[in-house]
DNA sequence: CGGTACCTTGAGGTTACTCAAATCCAGTGG
DNA sequence: CCACTGGATTTGAGTAACCTCAAGGTACCG
């Protein structure tokens, strides 16, 4: 499920991170040649992933961290009961399984939301990178420290903040995300279903199909299906802040 | 507010880590006798906080790494709207401040919930120590993994749980690691108010309070203001569980 | 061209929120 | 030691937001 044989060519395969298109998105960046030469040199670049296809599973003992070529993934993981809890989507150029470094197992899943190629450096290799070179765990533990923040500002948007507050910062992140990969801001194609953003922001789908419609009859967006258009820009961004206006005592509570 | 002159005689101050009494509970534990001994000449026992100082504020500049020692901490942060985002509680020999590690800055605030002591490594000598000492990487890589592992875990609870499951668990959550620290597990005394609570578990007050009186009228616990005692904790258990049963398709949706 | 999965829309129900008021409690001063 | 006071907590009533259930529409794949 997770191994398959080499299907496909992969066109140019660079070998070499400084050739890489994500090269400036990466981590490799900011690291020495030096440590980047050894790096190539264990660093696989993988076959591409199927729409589907796992990358890994929880549970699963961590073989390698992975960072994202092209494509799409989405990380989640169940519950004691065995619901799917989306985490997460990830896009070229970000980290996924650090989570896993302490117990040296992934807690959650990851699953190619389209094709998708991704570069893999083996665990044991990255192991004993990281014994060598204080520039990389400096690196490690800053994506570490970034994911503590992220999933933070997730808590924050799936707890406490109403269904069109959550689907506007959602729109809102996804778009700045795919800005920085240089694509367009403005129109993109979402490449989960509705079901995987309901579950993410913390809502049903029914929420977010309704939610969505109601932004496209206010003029904000453009829906499509999947193919999201930003209209109005500036309104969403009030929709993604506001919501809840301020109170007096102490550091005000939260409340919905 | 952070600092203050030494008001009080703290009794037998320990001046290894190998004698304090939270030795088995503190990251110390894991280091070798000689990085250990670096710990110890760096790392400061600060005096006592009283109940509302705070240990630093969010935006400061991180100065230190923070392991709790008595009493207990709430650590929280403000949304872009100046509200208050309760992100945790710290008992004896948690550490608080990582978060902070990649920009050297706290994202958070924390506040003494009570009468409390801590450790402080000064930021400085922490990178010095991270950078000789592979084995304190992989301890803080570890705490910091755990770390996404339990805000990811609040998300489930605070997103997609009701509230009688967020309160039981939050109450279970208390109970495990009090008992870790030789506490009686089935009776304590919350040293938050209703109100943090509440932020916490994304609820308001008024649920919160709601809630503890149907458990009480049901058997499982009793209240008495901040005293809480565990009568039924079976069921309480059962509570934290259930809710949300299984569907079919996929890894099943989450929604409430 | 049919089927299946995905998405949208509608109607009704439920949970937790809001507003409001009573009660409890700790700390203060008499 | 006890009354007093302000904050914390509890409780009640009504409401709003979101969920559930249900049906209809749409798009993609074979």
């Amino acid at each position: 499920m997770a191994e398959k044989p080499p299907l496909r060519e992969v066109g140019q395969q660079e070998t070499r991170c400084e050739n890489c298109s994500l090269f400036s998105l990466c981590f490799a960046q900011e690291m020495s040649a030096e440590e980047r030469e050894q790096l190539d040199r264990v660093l696989k670049r993988q076959q591409p992933a199927e729409r589907g296809d796992h990358l890994f599973h929880g549970g699963q003992s961590l073989k390698s961290v992975t960072v994202v070529r092209s494509g799409s993934i989405k990380g989640y993981h169940l519950s004691q009961e065995g619901d799917e809890i989306v985490s997460g989507f990830y896009l070229p150029g970000e980290v996924i399984g650090l989570d896993g470094l302490s117990s040296e197992t992934h807690p959650g899943f990851a699953v190619a939301l389209e094709d998708s190629r991704t570069c893999e450096i083996p665990f044991k290799d990255f192991l004993a990178m990281l014994d060598k070179s204080p520039k990389l765990n400096q690196v490690m533990l800053r994506l570490l420290s970034e994911e503590v923040a992220e999933t933070r500002e997730l808590l924050l948007v799936v707890g406490r903040l109403d269904a069109r507050t959550r689907v506007a910062l959602f729109l809102l992140s996804m778009s700045r995300r795919l800005a920085r990969r240089k694509q367009n801001p403005d129109q993109f194609r979402l490449t989960m279903d509705r079901r995987d953003i309901a579950n993410y922001l913390g809502l049903t789908i029914e929420t977010v199909s309704r939610t969505l419609s109601a932004m496209q009859r206010d003029g904000l967006i453009e829906v499509q299906g999947k193919l999201v258009t930003i209209i109005d820009r500036e309104s969403l961004q009030e929709q993604a802040q506001t919501t809840i206006e301020a109170e007096e005592p102490r550091g005000k509570s939260a409340s919905r």
